[in-house]
Parts: C-alpha cells; structure tokens; sequence
DNA sequence: TCTACGTTTAGACGAATTCTAAACTCGTTC
DNA sequence: GAACGAGTTTAGAATTCGTCTAAACGTAGA
C-alpha cells in the first residue's frame, strides 16, 4: 500500500518524503472528499508532528501534479447571484469569473430519476475559456 | 432608477435604507458574481462610510428575502476530489457532503457546441437529500 | 418630544489559508 | 566524513473572509 503510493508520486514528479507518502496515503484511499483541515487532521493521527502549513502545501502540490483535483465549484468564497430564474454556469478558467448560461442551453437527462437520491436541484458546471469575438 | 431599486426592496418587505439602496443598486445591476467583500468594496466607493458587517448583513438579508441567490456551489472550503476520473457530483443538503455520481448516470446535451464559449470541462452538481434504505 | 425598534458602526473574534524565515534532510562533492 | 546546496518541513505570524457584539444612530409613531 505505501509502496503503492510512493510509486504514484514518482510516477507524478513528486519526491516522496514520509509526510507526502502520508498525505496520499489518506487522500488517495478515502470515497470522502475531505477539506484541507480535515486532510490535516487525519494525517496528524499517523504522523503527529506533521504541521499544518505541509498538509496545506502538499495539497497544493498534488493539485498542481494532476493527483488531486481541488473541486471546481468550491469557490472558496461566498458568491451572490442576482438571476433567479434557474440556469446552468459557466466558469471562466482564466479570470474566475462566473457567467450564467440560460437554462434553456442545456439539457440533462435521468437526473431525476437518480437511484438513491431525492433530487431538490441541479445545474451544470461548465468551465473553459470565454470565446473571443463573439457577441455576449 | 434609485426608485426602481427601493420599489423593488419594498417589494420584498426590506426597509430601504441608503445604505440597502446603495448595495442593492450595484448587485442587482451587475451580470458579474460578485464575493461578498467585493460588493463592500464596490459599493465602498459611492457610500465610502459603509461598513463591512452592514454589506454582510445586507447581503444575507436579501438573500432571505428571495431578492438574491447565495450560490449554491460555493462550499466556503476548498475541498479534494481524488477521483481523477469525470464524474458529477451530489451534495446532500442535510450533512454537506459530496459523493461522486458516475459519468454515466447523467447526460448532458448541447454542452460542446455553447456558443461564445470554449467548454474544458463541465459536470452537473446535483443538490438534495440520500433516500433512506439504498444500499450505496 | 419621547419611545421603541430597526439599522449601522467599529472593532473584536474566529476559522481557513498563505507566508516567512529558520531548521532539517539527504544526496553529492571534495 | 565534513561541507555544501537543493528541496522539504516547521512554527508561528500574517492575511482573508465572514460573524458577532455592544454601542450609537435614525426614524416612525404615540
């Protein structure tokens, strides 16, 4: 299992020391999707002197190295919108500006008919670049 | 259009105060999604007295009101997704947590061919409650 | 005018994250 | 094997976003 995840890391260009080996091991092997405080938290139960600002870094360094994905729409911060009809969203990758992309433009099938779960709402992510020359 | 701005406020059974008008204007004529702290600044600039917890507050209280929409993805924490393969993603209304749906359970239609935008990537976010007794 | 309630304010507070500078590790060279 | 240097880790300070508090303020109605 470590081995494992040491053969990941090089296999990505990271240098495996005892706490990136430990941070993987954790987040590699969890269905969970753990908050960077959380990641601190449970790694610090195997390796107790692990500090905070490592964890913080070898996330970031995962996310930079394509082993982690940091998750597209958690913005980090609090975003207002003042559109209240339903519609999708389109992520500028660029700029990090957030458009809206009319409900209309999209369509999704079997959402409502999820096994396993009571559908209240959904709506689709879209992340790219914003077209140059094209009428809004 | 200050007028329009407090009918609108009046409409919602918000006290129209300057300080309300002045956040309301400048929200509820932008097609940005502005963070909270850019609306105090922004609003800042024509009301440069305003405090940052009247903005908050005034933010929240709209977003009570039905006069705005807080944005649904925006988690307030960076969060890690080692699932390195497309999928879409359930949030569970009552714990916050996110489980992953296979690519396959969902279609999205029309998505490549967005006009004026580059699409990357995309997935549907899906928000509601795990039905009780499924196995997962 | 007086009162009461709602609103605004500055600043303290707290949580999440980044930054900084020093200390440590380890492989390489002399 | 001592000295070096690049890369890594560390504690704690700093920053950022957001909430809370208590006092001051504003204003509508008795």
């Amino acid at each position: 299992m470590t081995h494992d995840v040491m053969t990941v890391l090089q296999e990505h260009g990271i240098q495996p020391s005892a706490q990136r080996v430990a941070v993987a091991e954790y987040v590699l092997h969890t269905d969970e999707h753990p908050s960077a405080d959380t990641v601190w938290k449970e790694v610090q139960r195997r390796l107790p002197q692990i500090s905070r600002a490592t964890v913080y870094n070898t996330l970031n360094l995962f996310v930079e190295k394509g082993l982690l994905r940091e998750l597209e729409f958690a913005a980090g911060i609090a975003v207002f919108d003042s559109n209240l009809e339903r519609h999708h969203h389109f992520i500028d990758e660029d700029s990090g500006r957030i458009y809206d992309l009319p409900w209309s433009a999209l369509t999704v099938s079997h959402v409502e008919k999820l096994e396993g779960y009571e559908v209240h709402d959904y709506q689709v992510v879209v992340r790219g670049r914003r077209a140059p020359r094209r009428k809004r």
